[in-house]
DNA sequence: GTCTATATAGCGATAGAC
DNA sequence: GTCTATCGCTATATAGAC
């Protein structure tokens, strides 16, 4: 590992501004609706310049995808890990997740883009993340089905798939978007909704 | 109620098949990746024809959207209804949401869009149809909180908003495109998930 | 690498003949 | 009401000077 130039600093110092952005935006409008030039316009650089440190709008969203994707990765290998129960080590997450929504800063990529999901695929680093992630909690799952405390009714390829669909769940969304409730209180809830489902228990 | 003449019939007639060509669409591409020239040509008109029946392209969501509340209300207004269980009847709805959404006939639209979500509230017939399918649901949740088969944590609201987010579940469509599964297999499972939740019981 | 200016293309919507 | 042809706008991406 060599010690990066100081120019090479400046240069991530500025990627990671536009990675905020792109964020940002994507947690905000979505894929489709954000536009190249409105993350230039708050990065503050030109448009042109965004192509020389990203190829494409997919790869802006691919950046995005990736650094939060890392985030998930080292919360489930710090404080996630550190509990004793697999089952609450993906309530965790799931919550973690939900935190994350409500601070706007989880990009939301409308799940059918066809160009957006070819970009991603063949991206490495992307795939790369995405696949050491859901390995983690695949072995979560299963302990947890082990134990007896998660359903074990369920494909664990079921479970993950929810685990994924939930962090990016309009309802917290359109909850928030009420403002009649703390955003505890829609933790809390989607939560309870997510792993003890709506029916009485 | 005069009865209609042919040349309304033949209107009318014209008119369901741009309908549901838009509903095809907008479940298998969402809103944005849906253009007015791919309904045109799938339903074998020109473009220009198409605005001679509806004066946009959120107009053209708008219809598929009341037809799918219609269907839905009339799903509830017989089958479900002759359900005693108050829970029942919602786990009824949400397996025909399913049904429909695995039928390919589920109109998803990005929750995000501005300019949609715009033109959905401002138009009467949509939102009439969206209060009305609210209230016999919420009817619903209410008896079933009170006969204790529903979790009684959970305000009513999220429960609403939580059955209307299920319909457009992505994970059925993850689940379908793995090809591993029957159809019966993916609802049974994401039913459970929802009502039961992913812990055990 | 950053900028201004522009190429290119797709799409929503419309004009105007029939 | 249907068609062909086109407008007008927006958005991705690039050229070329500095």
């Amino acid at each position: 590992m060599s010690k990066p130039s100081f120019r090479d600093q400046v240069l991530k110092a500025r990627e990671d501004a536009i990675v905020d952005a792109v964020n940002r935006l994507l947690a905000d409008k979505g894929f489709d609706a954000m536009t190249v030039d409105a993350v230039a316009a708050e990065v503050g650089i030109a448009k042109a310049s965004l192509y020389k440190h990203f190829e494409s709008k997919e790869a802006l969203a691919a950046a995005a995808m990736v650094r939060v994707l890392a985030r998930a990765q080292a919360f489930c290998d710090t404080e996630a890990a550190a509990l004793p129960k697999p089952l609450d080590r993906l309530k965790a997450l799931a919550r973690w997740t939900m935190q994350v929504q409500l601070a706007g800063e989880m990009p939301s990529l409308p799940a059918q883009n066809s160009t957006l999901r070819t970009a991603l695929v063949a991206d490495r680093v992307y795939m790369d993340r995405l696949v050491a992630l859901s390995e983690c909690l695949g072995e979560w799952i299963e302990a947890a089905q082990a134990d007896g405390s998660l359903s074990p009714r369920l494909p664990a390829e079921v479970v993950l798939y929810t685990l994924f669909a939930r962090a990016c769940d309009p309802v917290l969304g359109v909850l928030k978007a009420g403002a009649s409730y703390t955003d505890a209180e829609i933790i809390e809830w989607l939560l309870s909704s997510c792993f003890d489902g709506l029916a009485a228990r």
